[in-house]
DNA sequence: TACATTTCTGTTGTATACAAAATAAAAAAG
DNA sequence: CTTTTTTATTTTGTATACAACAGAAATGTA
């Protein structure tokens, strides 16, 4: 028997573009309401309307995007309900994953997921806030993924994306900065403990002061 | 000024062949696991292959199918894990949704709920098992509209869609459906009383006894 | 000038055509 | 025979071409 290469992980082109659209969406180059110009994205790519189209649909399914029969597609736009509702959503599903991870998880990859708070708590420390910030995202997706619940993933995942540039502007005060630190110490805590229910309620309790937060700027 | 036609949603081809496809694995016409043939299906639907493959996409990010670059889609196939890792997560979200809508529901909204419920418990004693699969559907998905939360109405529905052909296997037998009975009539009480943490503990214990009666036909 | 109607232009939706890859079938080597 | 290699066929991925539609501009009418 012939042993081939090692199979990596194929990447179809509308893969790619969704990711890159994706990527352009969450990072704030294509501005929420704007229309998306097929034509000129299209070219700037370098492929054709074929697979452009299909990562759009894909996008739309994740809600990142609208398409709008016959008049084209626009970045979605979040309304103030539509962040509260996502976050009410998310509130849940994170207590659950804390939960779940309390019960499920192994003593390595807890401490791995304390490691990810001990690097965060240094950022804050020295007060730097973009590698902060993407643990931060690291340190809930991992929590995430030790409930051991793809459902969950998927969807925390998945409200994340929609989220993110919100939440980026989310914590500019220092004063909010202090109270989300503060947060995810009492969460730290909570998983040495493995105290699932306290876990819980940290994790959801700092998403409804998220939203306290960022309510009246959206 | 000129009054138009009403404002008809347009559905684009490719959303229509999305929702036949949708409606083929629901109903179990596609079965798990199975690949899908293009261009069979195609023919039979009558359109191309863009607005097909645009669709398959659609269902992709639904968790419907799933697409395997180069060879061809298949039409998910869950795991017992996977129907858990549901079930787990659709219980907080109908948890939730029961607080939320115990919160938020008008009275109106409340009785027209409890007449869905009426009118599932006459099916229940006359044993008519499809009308009350329907209404119990309809149920589920009215108290998640009434949570004013849009998030959680999309979230409750993509994954009753993956579950609904699992669902369909589940109220078996005679005593399985006494006690899906049992719980609704709870829900009812509760939803009456407008105990939001009571109607929330029901659905979400209702959705564990679910898991309980499938868990060994998966 | 204001409004309606028509023409035009750009954009979107769908079909088809071609290229690349995978699978199946056939031929050759051991 | 069995296994490998080659060849053919089918299926998938992408590009292009054409048709349908929406919105803008232009023309006409009151």
């Amino acid at each position: 028997m012939k042993i081939g290469p090692a199979p990596i992980a194929k990447q179809t082109l509308h893969d790619q573009v969704a990711s890159q659209v994706r990527d352009l969406i969450i990072e704030g180059y294509l501005e929420p309401g704007s229309r998306i110009d097929e034509t000129e994205l299209v070219e700037k790519l370098g492929v054709s309307r074929t697979p452009f189209r299909e990562a759009l649909r894909t996008l739309a399914a994740e809600g990142l995007v609208v398409i709008r029969p016959s008049k084209g597609s626009v970045v979605r736009k979040l309304s103030a309900d539509d962040v509260r509702s996502m976050l009410e959503v998310l509130a849940e599903i994170e207590r659950l994953g804390g939960v779940l991870a309390c019960e499920r998880a192994s003593a390595a990859e807890v401490s791995e997921l304390l490691d990810i708070h001990n690097r965060m708590m240094k950022h804050y420390e020295e007060r730097d806030r973009l590698p902060y910030y993407k643990l931060n995202q690291l340190f809930h997706t991992r929590l995430a993924e030790l409930s051991q619940n793809p459902t969950l993933v998927e969807v925390q995942s998945n409200i994340q994306a929609r989220l993110k540039r919100i939440r980026f502007i989310g914590n500019q005060k220092p004063t909010d900065w202090d109270d989300a630190v503060a947060d995810h110490r009492e969460m730290a805590t909570a998983l040495e403990l493995r105290d699932g229910k306290r876990l819980g309620d940290i994790m959801a309790l700092h998403l409804k002061r998220t939203w306290d937060r960022v309510r009246d700027s959206i």
